[in-house]
RNA sequence: GUCCCCAUCGUCUAGAGGCCCAGGACAUCACCCUUUCACGGUGAAGACACGGGUUCGAAUCCCGUUGGGGACGCCA
């Protein structure tokens, strides 16, 4: 055993507590949960439920991992980055990978946002095996056997759970008013004290049964709080996967476990969920790290073996401040439209590309692999807690970009028209008309520059279908304002050029064949054979070959970049050829 | 205010005391190739935050400083 490996937990497990704490007041506890807890009869124990979600039967070193959002509205790029993450390892390990909605907060749930998670997902092929799989006609679809994986739907199981924890003077109910814990606030933060419900702040941790029951019978609404267990003085350490090895003070806060509105908070609902959910490796975002020492605590209270704890450095961006400075921040949803995973559709980057590009973020040793495995499925590629930063990780556009380009560059032209169609039809309905109503031409024009050793980059997203495509259609050709000729040669130039070569143009000609022609043209017009003649002696020409190729090119397509011409020319067809040089001669070579 | 985490080129990072006057990828720049743009090729520039230790030797270990991030809710 390595000393990473070593386990702490072991070590902070109290177990004489219960005998120390509750003994003395062993009824009370007993019947304030009684109170608390008779108007729901049917009240299963804790036992009933550890029997109803055994341990599960996996293969030894099997991770069961798990994404547990919220549903508040957007599926944000921290959400999928968590998914792949997660499913990878459980897949890896032979584990299971589950989806568990964290639907605690009445005031925050959004109707749309089920299936904005589970469409997201699905798209990107990261649907978890078990839990949340969907949301129909107002009921959730859910797979596996340690459902339900919907929190709002588990309110007697948390209850339960709060009842043996009050039973046993592990939790208390507060009846203290927002106000109240407003005022003591006010005065911690006055008096330079750590806010918070805990030691003497902690009014209702030690109430009488009277207290209780007059609280009750005035109707005040009341939270169950955790009896913490720890002491600010001493010190807890344990082992994170990825931070490594932690050490903080004890946690003596008496955080809310149910809130008045009978629902768990997140600290409380993980604790139950988890344990019994059979979690065997907790991999979330870092702004939990903090909450790791009561996290612990509640699965001590239970006496619970706790899962593994992993906390991942979340994505970032670059904030300019006024002043000019730099700083980093985890992105927004509320102001960053790229932490919304819909952007990157939207955008036409194509599905393995943000998987590769995070997982990338994840192992940057990532891209040596792809390159010793070119063809090998992503999933292929074995991802460990070695290899994930401690830190977050900057959103790097022009990785994501350069990622894509590769991704697209070696796609054959079928998969290609197919992948490209199926973006435009929801993003780009026009063009995808276009696409549809003119099947080869396009896929013929898509096939250029494809499939040899020099594959062009020239897509990096679907978005730049469009301007890499609108040639080949008249439709959109026509729609040209002007044709984008450049400077040299000038109109007559071009007028001489385009009439002679109109005359000339023989639709059988090989690429080589035009190319040793127009050579040949634009040395009679009294253009330089090539660049580096032209660059010598600027005076002596009229300008270079490529000049003569940009006017035919320009003619032709409309565009000063472009594929190769030849090759668009095959697409195009001599009618077309024809009808462009004919049409740019028409309106005298004008730009 | 308290607590925690983090710190290598612009970015993602490799680096487990000598293989490192620090390697790769993206981005940038230059040149080459070339019918334009891409592609491809070659090359350049570019980092161990700072200060102390420990050691024969430190990017690597320790302490401190600075900087950045996070947590301290009946939000997750």
């Amino acid at each position: 055993m390595t000393r990473k490996d070593k386990i702490f937990y072991g070590v902070m497990m109290i177990k004489d507590y219960s005998a120390k704490s509750a003994q003395p007041q062993p009824k009370i506890t007993e019947q304030i949960a009684a109170l608390l807890f008779n108007g729901q009869a049917g009240l299963l124990s804790p036992d009933h439920y550890e029997k109803m979600y055994p341990p599960r039967t996996l293969p030894k070193g099997a991770m069961v991992t798990r994404f547990a959002p919220s549903p508040t509205g957007l599926m944000h790029i921290g959400g999928v980055y968590m998914s792949l993450i997660n499913k990878r390892l459980a897949e890896q390990s032979g584990g299971v990978f589950f989806l568990r909605l964290e639907d605690t907060d009445a005031e925050r749930y959004n109707d749309d946002a089920v299936n904005t998670i589970v469409h997201a997902l699905t798209k990107v092929g990261l649907l978890p095996h078990e839990g949340v799989v969907g949301q129909h006609l107002g009921q959730m679809q859910q797979k596996g056997n340690y459902g339900t994986y919907v929190q709002s739907q588990r309110k007697e199981i948390y209850h339960s759970f709060a009842r043996h924890l009050i039973e046993r003077g592990l939790a208390y109910p507060c009846f203290m008013s927002m106000e109240e814990l407003d005022d003591i606030r006010a005065k911690q933060t006055l008096t330079k004290q750590r806010p918070g419900c805990y030691g003497k702040w902690a009014k209702w941790r030690d109430a009488s049964v009277e207290q209780v029951q007059q609280a009750l019978a005035k109707n005040l609404k009341y939270v169950i709080r955790l009896k913490a267990l720890g002491s600010y003085e001493r010190r807890l350490t344990w082992h994170d996967e990825i931070k490594g090895d932690i050490s903080v003070p004890e946690n003596d806060v008496d955080v809310v476990l149910i809130k008045s509105d009978g629902l768990p908070t997140y600290h409380f609902a993980h604790a139950v969920d988890d344990h019994l959910m059979r979690t065997t490796h907790v991999v979330r975002g870092d702004e939990w790290l903090a909450s790791v020492p009561l996290h612990l605590q509640l699965f001590q209270a239970f006496g619970w073996q706790p899962p593994k704890y992993a906390h991942v450095g979340p994505i970032e961006k670059l904030d300019t401040q006024a002043d000019g400075h730099h700083s980093r921040r985890k992105l927004s949803k509320r102001s960053d439209p790229e932490a919304n995973v819909q952007y990157y559709f939207q955008k036409g980057f194509p599905v393995e590309a943000i998987l590769e590009y995070l997982t990338h973020l994840i192992a940057s040793s990532f891209e040596d692999w792809r390159r010793q495995n070119p063809e090998k499925p992503l999933a292929e590629f074995a991802i460990n807690f070695k290899q994930f930063s401690p830190h977050g990780a900057l959103s790097d556009f022009d990785k994501l970009t350069s990622i894509s380009k590769d991704i697209i560059a070696n796609l054959d032209a079928e998969t290609l028209y197919r992948r490209a169609l199926e973006w435009a039809l929801e993003w780009d309905q026009p063009l995808a008309a276009l696409m549809k109503n003119h099947v080869p031409i396009t896929k013929n024009a898509l096939n250029i520059e494809r499939g040899g050793e020099r594959r062009s980059k020239r897509l990096a997203t679907w978005q730049d279908l469009r301007s890499q495509l609108f040639f080949i259609y008249d439709e959109l050709f026509q729609q040209l304002p002007s044709l984008p000729f450049t400077d040299r040669p000038e109109s007559d130039g071009r007028q001489a050029i385009l009439s002679k070569f109109l005359k000339d143009y023989q639709p059988t000609w090989q690429k080589q064949e035009m190319l040793d022609y127009a050579k040949e043209m634009a040395i009679g017009f009294g253009f330089a054979p090539n660049s580096k003649t032209f660059d010598k002696n600027p005076g002596q020409y009229k300008g270079h070959f490529g000049d003569v190729m940009m006017v035919i090119r320009v003619a032709i397509c409309g565009a000063r970049e472009t594929p190769d011409l030849w090759e668009v020319m095959q697409v195009l067809g001599v009618e077309r050829v024809r009808q462009r040089l004919k049409n740019a001669l028409h309106h005298g070579a004008a730009r």
